[in-house]
DNA sequence: TTAAATATACCGAGTATTCGGTATATACCT
DNA sequence: AGGTATATACCGAATACTCGGTATATTTAA
């Protein structure tokens, strides 16, 4: 299974940093034991590529345009069950990685794994294992604002809501987010009720230019 | 200069995602006109590989821990004069762009660049040329940058428009805007429909985000 | 045990925004 | 004259947001 002369393990990248995906299929393109079928841009486009042919592995980044890693693997791993996702990303929360498994993915790992540990996962999920990454509790909470836990402390805002002020600030609408994170439409409102009143700013505008003049 | 067998360009790359930095080493080491001769994970340590040898070119990401990208190319730039620095960054703003080529980098990029792209960005710095990326496709902009009397030529916004978009990233609402204009608010809503159109952003949250990142 | 923090959830009523379209008037240029 | 750019104005329908409040459940600490 694993012999490079006999048989590689295929895979398809998607993400939409070009220079990622092309040093990515680089290097596993130097491995013997591996092959990358394809590459995508976006969620959309992957799901196209996987209409047409399947891989053994998919790795696929969390942050895309158009249709988002998230999604586009929620989908993958329903419609194409015998790829295995593995899901990349800057950031690793235990929430997040919760849902990713709940949904099917097989592997979570963050962008500064270094390539060895990367060949080494490849070839564990192609073999039916599973990696997700163990945290402390101390350093589960991160996300993209600048030094995590004096901006929460400083501004008195809980974990939740910086995940939502991030997602806010990223065009997403109440609706979208409850959706996003399987969770009313009206608890997003409250939260963001909450942060209005915190940080004592105007509406979402105010949320808005909160997260840009904060964010890192 | 450029001529493989007598004189590759060398490179360093700072990056603290590893995956991205030997996935770009090996796409860079396939051309035969480059060669990277070090490689570091933060700012910190590409100054101090650079105390030990330099490099033609340093490709730096601005997002790294301990010392980041930003100052690092500024420390860089000044203690290192003879290496050229390109930055790279998932998030280009004019602002950005203008602070980074004061300080005397000599290309700024997106990461979701093509490989081609940069390997031809790689040897025009190395000839001396300057690169800071052009921001949207349609709009015509030239390599240097305009002062702020041509930020409504750039991007193709009437007077109104602008006053209109300064007027909503100050938290006013669509109402309070035609109150303060002494217009209709339905002709506020039609502005702001143009602009929408005209920057291809999501909603008012795009409108705020580029009114804040394009602001001086 | 109680209190506090957090997350979740809901309501009503009102305002705000979006987006598809429609249109006219003015000024300027070809 | 016709065409273009800009500013103004309007409509309908739908969604989104705001803000006053209500509430429960869980966890943790005092």
């Amino acid at each position: 299974m694993n012999d490079a002369t006999i048989n590689p393990i295929t895979l398809m990248i998607a993400d939409d940093h070009q220079l990622f995906a092309d040093g990515l299929h680089s290097i596993l393109s130097e491995q013997g034991d591996f092959k990358v079928i394809g590459k995508a841009a976006n969620g959309k486009e992957i799901l196209h590529l996987l209409n047409h042919s399947l891989s053994d592995i998919l790795i696929i980044d969390l942050n895309m345009p158009v249709l988002d890693g998230e999604i586009a693997s929620e989908k993958i791993s329903r419609l194409f069950p015998s790829v295995k996702i593995i899901v990349l990303s800057m950031y690793y929360t235990t929430n997040l990685a919760i849902r990713l498994k709940e949904m099917g993915v097989k592997a979570f790992i963050k962008k500064d794994t270094d390539a060895q540990s990367l060949f080494k996962i490849i070839k564990d999920v192609a073999q039916g294992n599973t990696y997700f990454q163990k945290l402390k509790p101390e350093i589960q909470e991160v996300n993209s604002f600048d030094d995590d836990d004096n901006f929460q402390k400083k501004h008195n805002l809980t974990y939740r809501e910086l995940e939502i002020l991030q997602l806010i600030s990223e065009t997403y609408s109440s609706s979208q987010i409850a959706d996003k994170l399987c969770i009313s439409i009206y608890t997003v409102d409250t939260h963001r009720k909450n942060m209005i009143q915190k940080l004592n700013v105007n509406g979402k505008t105010g949320l808005i230019k909160f997260a840009i003049e904060n964010k890192r």
